[in-house]
DNA sequence: TTGCTAAACGGAACACGGTTCCGTATCGTT
DNA sequence: AACGATACGGAACCGTGTTCCGTTTAGCAA
């Protein structure tokens, strides 16, 4: 649904944008996702106008920065499912992968926890992707009976998120260990 | 060690203290903790200089308007630990009174995470109080064999005070949820 | 009361980052 | 070669935090 559409687009364009997209990604690892915006412009070589134009919000150019290792996280959880020894444990390993991308993306977590106006074009494809995969990992646990089931999935990915934001290289927090204490929560109450 | 100190405050610097700490509480409450610095300024019927003489950071603003209730959060501990059932349910009261306030403190709990240099002041004092506070409750109820005992109070905090974080009233979301999983996922896994 | 000085005040000016706008340059086609 | 559509660059604008300094005022002493 998206490639023949329009009219072609020109050459310089194409150009541009995959200049964008490399710097951001640059610029990204080394400032977080929140460098200012002149940077990334100046980075790949380009006017302010340009980076608007190519991407609206700063969320546009994140997601499309980050598109493919959303990607492949979405495509991981059934492959989990389907190899696991339970349906808890595929859980508990994706949510790993999960928190693994966020952890290594400075600053990345913050903004998706962000309910700025600007960044529901984030939400709503970090979400609309990876929702439906957890939600059917959470249920496929539930199912068999090894977590409790009043937990939604969005809430989960919002918990584990929201612990996965910290302060640069704080050794004191290790938003691993939390999560694992959250995982660890999910499971029923033992007899 | 503060009040004898230095000189006495003149009459109407204690005035404009007094008139930008309500302010202050006021636009919290309304605008949240991080509304412009004018506003407040305007609220309180001062001028810019004035509000940084008084307070030099935001943060030292946000500790003095909330140091009471923080004050009455850590003097909760020892007492709930004196007339609770166990350690373990101490703590859990105590965390739900601290997530009562993160609450309600619109954008708190997201300044508290913040690593800005300006906040040092704010994780300094809420720290600072809290945490003590809070190891005792943790250390209690793993002494009592409650809960494991590799996690600090301060990771615990911190973890909590993340789940806090959320975008205004979203109905999917709900705090508390979350940090009960966590702190269930705190007792020693069931025999 | 009057005069003096240190303390405190107010708000204009500056710094910075996001966002918009429009004159200009370039591409691709005829 | 010429022309229209497309895209570009960057100056200008806006909102916020922060600083600085000329002016005002409280408190005291003569």
């Amino acid at each position: 649904m998206s490639e023949g559409a329009g009219r072609a687009k020109r050459a310089d364009a194409r150009r541009n944008e995959k200049a964008l997209l490399d710097a951001a990604a640059d610029v990204f690892v080394t400032s977080g996702v929140d460098a200012p915006v002149r940077d990334i412009a100046a980075k790949a070589g380009v006017g302010m106008g340009t980076i608007y134009r190519h991407f609206p919000t700063r969320a546009d150019l994140i997601v499309a920065v980050y598109r493919h290792q959303v990607e492949a996280l979405a495509e991981a959880g059934p492959h989990l499912l389907a190899t696991s020894e339970t349906p808890y444990a595929a859980l508990a390993k994706w949510i790993d992968r999960f928190v693994d991308f966020l952890v290594t993306k400075h600053g990345l977590a913050a903004v998706l926890q962000s309910d700025d106006a600007g960044f529901q074009t984030l939400h709503a494809y970090f979400l609309d992707r990876l929702v439906p995969v957890c939600t059917e990992l959470v249920e496929a646990a539930a199912g068999s009976g090894e977590i409790r089931s009043d937990i939604g999935a969005l809430e989960l990915m919002r918990g584990v998120g929201n612990l996965c934001v910290s302060p640069d290289n704080d050794k004191r927090y290790d938003p691993r260990r939390l999560v694992a204490l959250l995982i660890a929560g999910l499971k029923k109450p033992g007899p």
